[in-house]
DNA sequence: AACCAGGGTGATG
DNA sequence: CATCACCATGGT
């Protein structure tokens, strides 16, 4: 693996990782990277970054090889041996060949925890089109723009602690207004110390992230697999909750060894879009 | 028109 | 502890 800086940003060369863009970033763990031009492009830390990949080369536009190295490296979770934790969860059942067939090189993201926070909050009984369509106002809205970009920042909790249910209608989030408002004034406060939670056990971290209102289980285990890449959360939500009962008989995440949270992000794309496999399993016709 | 979407809360048994 | 109506909104 070498850096090579560009005129506008750095390419990683001779990677060895299985990453693959397209299946990290449309997986329903991320709702703001946007693909234009054969590019994914996003504002994180509030700079535009655009990235992809070509061979065993990865280009990231807008940064630098010392940001690379400190920030999208682990960001992107590039120095991690995916293809071992493949090999394990496809010896555990044969819905995981099938899951790496179609999509393999997903990797769990190291996202802003707000960003995170607030989206997952937005999540709650909603569909990812409509949470992204939310999201994309409260962006519009409250963030700032970037000079030369059609691209907004991500609005930090002290903005949105100052808004009131009112400020909030505008982007259509019904009764997630309140959870967003809540969410923020503890933040800002002081009240959560977001970065602070990077050092606290996983139980502990989740009963922090439950004291904000609307904020139950199944939402601070995204935060933290997504955020803090705690890989033994495993979020469960509708699809999830059909598929343990379907094809895993109702047994718990224990079956998936160290990182049952890659393993949820597996099932969770690949039968969401190949919903027909709930059906294999219910009749016991699956392998 | 009724049901669903990366759920959680509060009331009730 | 388990269940359930309800919560805004938009798409099917």
């Amino acid at each position: 693996m070498q850096y090579l800086k560009t005129s506008n940003g750095v390419i990683i060369k001779n990677i060895d990782s299985d990453i693959n863009f397209e299946h990290t970033l449309n997986c329903g763990q991320c709702f703001r990277w946007e693909k234009k031009d054969d590019k994914y492009h996003a504002v994180v830390k509030n700079e535009h970054v655009a990235v992809y990949k070509s061979g065993s080369d990865i280009t990231l536009e807008n940064t630098t090889i010392e940001n690379t190295k400190n920030f999208w490296i682990n960001y992107f979770d590039l120095n991690f041996n995916y293809r071992g934790v493949q090999k394990e969860l496809e010896s555990i059942h044969p819905i995981f060949k099938k899951a790496y067939k179609n999509y393999s090189g997903i990797h769990i993201l190291s996202q802003e925890p707000w960003e995170a926070l607030c989206s997952f909050i937005i999540s709650q009984n909603n569909n990812i089109p409509r949470i992204k369509k939310i999201i994309n106002s409260l962006c519009t809205i409250f963030g700032e723009k970037i000079n030369g970009t059609e691209f907004y920042t991500f609005p930090n909790h002290e903005i949105i602690s100052r808004l009131n249910e009112k400020d909030l209608e505008p982007i259509k989030c019904g009764f997630r207004a309140r959870y967003i408002l809540d969410a923020a004034l503890k933040v800002s406060s002081g009240e959560i110390d977001l970065e602070n939670l990077k050092n606290v056990n996983t139980n502990k971290a989740k009963e922090t992230l439950m004291k904000i209102k609307g904020v139950g289980s199944k939402i601070s285990e995204c935060v933290l697999l997504y955020a803090y890449h705690k890989l033994e959360c495993f979020p469960i939500d509708v699809w999830m909750k059909k598929i343990m009962h379907t094809v895993f008989k109702d047994q718990n995440s224990d079956i998936f060894g160290k990182y049952p949270g890659i393993a949820q992000q597996y099932l969770y794309h690949y039968v969401k879009n190949n919903p027909g496999e709930l059906n294999l399993s219910a009749v016991g016709q699956n392998s």
